[in-house]
DNA sequence: AACATTTCATACCGAACGGTATATAGGGGT
DNA sequence: ACCCCTATATACCGTTCGGTATGAAATGTT
């Protein structure tokens, strides 16, 4: 049960040592649980990709819950990161712009296009996994809550009209950002998602 | 296997009568299938929402899958019938705030707010099922093409202006209309769903 | 009344699920 | 060397999954 040293640096100095590298072992899993969602991914399938057996995932990272909110601060962290450099561009119409073409060079990015594992996980389950489920939302409503901060920011700096407000232009940006994931996850092509975000700068509100 | 009278009007004068109505129990499939997804409505569920057993409704329906498809064609024959009749509506700014609008009625109806059946089937199946994704997919695909037709339509009309292009502009519509159903999945309340919709209307483009 | 036909209810099937008991192997501490 | 501790590998646990075999019940036909 106990895993220590957070998943780097175990340095145990008693029993045998591990044969697999915690992070790398995680990065796999990362990758399995975005291409099939949480309750699609079987231990199975994660165990195989991960190179270790199911003892040693158990022993290291708890269960499947655990392993995929381990995974799924992995993907914040590094899928995710864009959302904080894209809320210090200079105009709320440039925030718009890098968060909706930085989640397209996300999820279009390497093999299939897919969709945002928050989107696929908090969709996905339904049945158990009510904890799973809480966590992708809750997790969710703090990125739009930091959105609302900064166009509140741009309104004061004059970036937006007066009429627009901070809250409901972000719940509509937040909305497009995953109808965007439901696309990518429907097998759309790059050139749709891209036609989408461009028409929706372009009606982006003016001063 | 075979569900000779499809469904309606089963008059089978042979054999022992069925002791239930085939319409009735596909009305309470879908109202299972929409609230959990394909996958996560186990046949446990489903026959005792439709309260009946399992060789009944293998008898009647075939299997899961083409139960599915049942509920499915009941779903856009009732709950997406507001698309048909939105695309009628005299502008395309009145076409997208019908749509949107009708959308969100849908999906908060009755009780706690739930996303499109559609959008939670086709981002929850990833493992077997890839039939019902390809349907599913299929189907959107269809509705978007008629938003498409009625945008040039539009077009034409002079109702919008020269630079927007109507195939992009109903990729962001639909894609709108997508985030909505995550939005809603994942317990968002109404008004945040509805300020969303109202600022993407203000955004739309005007002649 | 006897038959054919269809539905119903119960119990069951093999497979896959998440998770674990157990025994062995491989390191440091002393 | 020996002991302790931890990771490994294999085999297994109970549960749930979608789907079905089987026999009894209920109708129309003759």
């Amino acid at each position: 049960m106990k895993c220590s040293a957070p998943l780097a640096l175990a340095s145990a100095t008693r029993g045998r040592p591990r044969e697999f590298d915690p992070d790398q072992a995680l990065a796999a899993a990362l990758q399995v649980f975005w291409r099939r969602g949480y309750e699609s991914a079987s231990m199975a399938e994660l165990t195989e990709a991960m190179g270790i057996t199911k003892p040693s995932l158990y022993a290291c990272f708890g269960n499947k819950e655990a392993l995929f909110k381990k995974a799924l601060d992995l993907y914040e962290r590094d899928k995710l990161k864009y959302i904080g450099t894209a809320l210090e561009a200079k105009t709320a119409h440039e925030v718009a712009e890098r968060l909706l073409n930085c989640a397209l060079a996300t999820h279009c990015g390497a093999s299939d296009p897919q969709g945002c594992l928050g989107v696929i996980s908090m969709v996905g389950c339904t049945a158990e996994a009510e904890s799973i489920r809480a966590d992708v939302v809750a997790r969710r409503a703090s990125s739009e809550a930091a959105v609302v901060r900064r166009f509140e920011q741009a309104k004061a700096d004059g970036d937006l009209p007066e009429s627009v407000c901070p809250t409901k232009l972000a719940s509509c940006l937040m909305t497009v950002l995953q109808g965007l994931s439901v696309k990518a996850q429907g097998g759309a092509k790059r050139e749709d998602l891209q036609g989408a975000i461009d028409t929706f700068l372009t009606m982006w509100p003016r001063r």
